[in-house]
DNA sequence: GACCGTATAGAAAGCGCTTGCTGCGTTGCT
DNA sequence: AGCAACGCAGCAAGCGCTTTCTATACGGTC
């Protein structure tokens, strides 16, 4: 039924052993007889049988990728460039790797289970992307996985993500909490005093570095945050527009509307709008992330840029082995501000 | 080392087999014999080796999903649904299954790769999605492979692409000449004579279909259409700013834009607002897919609304044998018109 | 009490591949 | 010429699991 290796051996008058020893290309085989083994894997257009290759090895060649959505820009644009690391197909013939994304949809549990059976499969790699639930018990769970990987030989890389503690997996973590400062600095400096903040779910360690740099530039502005003007929701743009809908009911006067991210900041643009309220004559408004369509928002979003294919880009590669992971695993990636049309001086 | 099925045995003081049977719960077991072996696989932290027993079983949990941009919200939220329906973790408990997103890039060997790949992996089910690439060499490779595929026993899938022939894959397939052209109508209705089309690149699928669409609904309206209106880019903003620059200096008389998709049109939106010209005021502009962004644009995007979400859990259910196939293995689905605020009555 | 059906567990034969070791023919060196 | 060294190919032993077939033990029946 199936074509096995040892048809091709029989067609090529070789022993098995020298098939599979030309097919992986890591022992000497005389060219004449690579190329009738070739022929005879072409003519009977044989593949590889995955699971017993890799259970003869004890390796695979299957790439995890983790992301909390996969329908975010956000996380599709670090597995792409992940991806394109990876090799996946486009690498070094013959080192050809299955980069797989899975969509954990922000659920600590789907992670464990994705965790396992990438585990399972033996993967040679596994990268976590996005921010991390702040649980305890699911932060060590996590952990106790990501060491049992390593153990069994699995490189493990964190993009966009902290530091996993008694881990020794390599870390790219994006400096949420500068970025968020940054950019409420900007608002401060044109004047604002009065700051609505939309925050992301709770208990992410994104939400929480970003909300810190946020209350850190209050705090060195002097300005006492008032506990109504923040607001907790999904990182999406639905929750944008309600968010900002409860901030203007509890806080009319609030001059601007600092965002989680992009999504949010376009769902708190079109709420405000509906207002009655121009952007930013009468409220700023500022993102996070700059996904591609926060240029063409109307007014273009000002927002904190984050190199998310470079980042992914290194995490594929430090997960391949092929450069260098930082200094101490633990590497911190800056976001730039973008000063955009959607934020300016307060009204008088 | 590594703990396996006989240790998990010996602990439980069973043999191999039935430690094997309790995991895969498809032969009677006595109730306090399962038990021994749940707890021996607890204490001893088992994990099951995939590749192992997909050699043993000679079929794999694996699942893959083709995608052409996974950057892309367009397939992010297609990917997203199919993999909800695959149940990875959150399916029936033991029927975990790996849902992988391959991103093909729309390169068409990529595309072979990974199919490939999929097939050494011996995967469950693949499910392509999006547009395909018009090659007949290239159609006929990718035929050939779903074929074999099927023939070892993989489910086939196609969302949102049109039916392989010569394979008995079953595909959801967009309208997408059916979407067209009701834009296209939407537009000539309001009194449009002049419009420009920004298509994506040649040679795929629904950038034919689509562009299809919209010549059928200009004929028969008895507009003769001028080859100047119509620029081929890629499907991103990118594409669209600078094909709708070149359309403006072919003929600055145009009175609507139509993009490919809702990426493009928002690229078409800003490079208007930098000539100076009012959308819809000026220049009405519409999209395709109703991707999340669209409605907030300014003015909120007219677009063909794609159930990408609907279609792609349906497929994951057909490849997971938990719906049944349409008759004849082809439906269509089709698209909605949103009419919104780009687009208006030509000036006079 | 012998007989049989049923329920449950074990023995063992692979699944298709990789790889350490062995063996042989050849080349290179003295 | 003689010996070591080397290049190349084959043998065979698994890798860890599934599954068919067989064995055992029980309970009930006539």
């Amino acid at each position: 039924m199936t074509v096995t290796l040892a048809d091709v051996a029989v067609r090529a008058q070789v022993s098995p052993a020298t098939v599979s020893r030309v097919l992986n290309g890591n022992y000497p085989v005389a060219a004449t007889t690579r190329e009738r083994v070739l022929r005879a894997v072409d003519e009977l257009d044989y593949v590889l049988n995955g699971p017993a290759s890799a259970l003869a090895a004890a390796t695979s060649d299957l790439v995890g990728i983790l992301v909390n959505d996969i329908a975010d820009p956000f996380f599709g644009i670090m597995a792409s460039a992940i991806q394109g690391e990876i090799g996946g197909p486009g690498g070094r013939a013959g080192g050809e790797r299955l980069a797989v994304t899975c969509n954990t949809g922000g659920s600590p549990e789907r992670e464990l289970t994705y965790l396992t059976l990438l585990q399972r499969q033996r993967a040679a790699a596994v990268i976590l992307t996005g921010g991390a639930v702040e649980d305890a018990p699911h932060a060590a769970a996590v952990a106790a996985k990501l060491r049992k990987l390593a153990d069994a030989g699995t490189r493990v890389v964190l993009c966009g993500r902290p530091p996993a503690p008694d881990t020794d997996a390599v870390a790219l973590t994006f400096d949420n909490r500068g970025g968020g400062k940054e950019l409420t600095e900007h608002l401060i400096g044109l004047g604002h005093r009065r700051l609505g903040y939309i925050a992301g779910p709770e208990e992410r360690t994104t939400t929480r570095h970003r909300l810190e740099g946020h209350r850190a530039a209050l705090a060195e502005a002097g300005i006492a945050e008032d506990p109504r003007w923040t607001v907790h929701g999904r990182y999406d743009r639905r929750a944008g527009y309600e968010a900002t809908l409860e901030l203007l009911r509890r806080d009319p006067t609030l001059t601007a509307v600092v965002a989680a991210n992009d999504s949010v900041a376009l769902g708190a643009c079109a709420a405000l709008r509906e207002s009655g309220l121009r952007i930013p004559a009468d409220v700023s408004v500022a993102g996070f992330d700059d996904l591609p369509f926060s240029i063409d928002a109307v007014p273009s979003l000002t927002t904190v840029r984050l190199p998310l294919a470079e980042a992914g880009a290194r995490a594929g590669r430090i997960a391949m082995g092929r450069e260098e992971p930082p200094p101490g695993g633990i590497a911190t990636v800056r976001g730039e501000l973008m000063v955009r049309g959607s934020t300016g001086v307060p009204r008088a």
